[in-house]
DNA sequence: CCCCTATCGTTCGTATCCTAACGATCTATG
DNA sequence: CATAGATCGTTAGGATACGAACGATAGGGG
């Protein structure tokens, strides 16, 4: 929500509290719940666009298409609605993305032959040498970026993410 | 980066694992770095669906709108410069919200009345009722979200990805 | 007092991504 | 077989956000 509730300073982040506290006259509300989901969208924010404006931008590629890119890489050729699972973007985003990696000549997209309504989407030679290239400056960049936390604190933040994750994945589906 | 290294299934998570190590056939690379970095990305973008889809879709704004909303109801009139950095987005992107905030009688926008090239912005009383109304069910979500770990790891969880936000931050200001 | 530089908010062009509507294709049912 | 319903990828339109360029304003140095 605010820089404030990322802060580095345990000060100002009590401040903020206080302040909110105040605000709210008394009324019951969740500090730690709130600087959870304000510092998960902070640090997604932060870590994409630093992504994007280094490796990415190198490498001539957004975001997605990177994305979608190392998912045919890891587990192969893939059906258009596969990789949209997998990515977490939707279909019509995809088509898009994939219009331009095509042109790009990084992928080859091709009538499923059983299912004349699917598509299967697949590396070119060229788009495996992209990725190949790309992967490992990548990860170089995550490990930096998680360089400040052992071992045993990113595999910590990874699974109470998941729970996160999860959770509302059950929400949005159950509605409750 | 992709579904399954979101998964709640730890077997998929580590059939992932493989898969990738061996595509890369040897080459060193920081698997829980990068599931760290997946996940604060799958769980950012799940979670500000949610909100955009739930709360804020009854209430008819925007993240960002509600983001300016809450900055300005907890810490009051402040200059546009000021809400760029709290909120985390640029002067751009702030110049359309608050206009369109302001079409909506929800702020009031004034020029500094000692320096002619600072705005000032304010919660109108409309906007004040807006968000006071607003934020009790958006932290009420948050709780829900966040509502399948204990306190103290959705406070560890806030702590480790600070961390994270201050490493990117520094790298991209340092260049290092 | 007058430029030179810096800073602020706005504008404009561009990129990304989502939703809804659509046509093509498959499958189940009778 | 024929047809109704479901599913897939594409398309079109709109919302969001960023970065660069710009005009207005402020402050320091000569």
């Amino acid at each position: 929500m605010s820089r404030r509730l990322s802060s580095s300073k345990p000060a100002e982040i009590s401040q903020a509290e206080a302040d909110i506290r105040e605000q709210l006259e008394g009324q019951p509300f969740d500090f730690s719940a709130m600087a959870a989901v304000s510092n998960i969208y902070r640090a997604a924010t932060t870590v994409r666009s630093h992504m994007e404006s280094t490796v990415l931008a190198e490498h001539d590629l957004s975001w997605a298409a990177f994305t979608v890119l190392w998912v045919l890489w890891i587990w192969g050729e893939q059906e258009t609605r596969h990789i949209a699972q997998e990515t977490g973007s939707t279909k019509g985003t995809l088509t898009g993305v994939l219009k331009t990696l095509e042109q790009r000549n990084l992928v080859k997209r091709t009538t499923h032959p059983k299912d004349r309504r699917l598509v299967l989407v697949k590396l070119t030679a060229q788009g495996t040498k992209v990725i190949k290239s790309t992967f490992p400056e990548f990860n170089a960049h995550e490990r930096l970026a998680t360089s400040t936390l052992t071992k045993a604190e990113q595999e910590q933040l990874a699974t109470l993410l998941r729970k996160v994750t999860q959770r509302v994945s059950d929400l949005d589906a159950h509605g409750d």
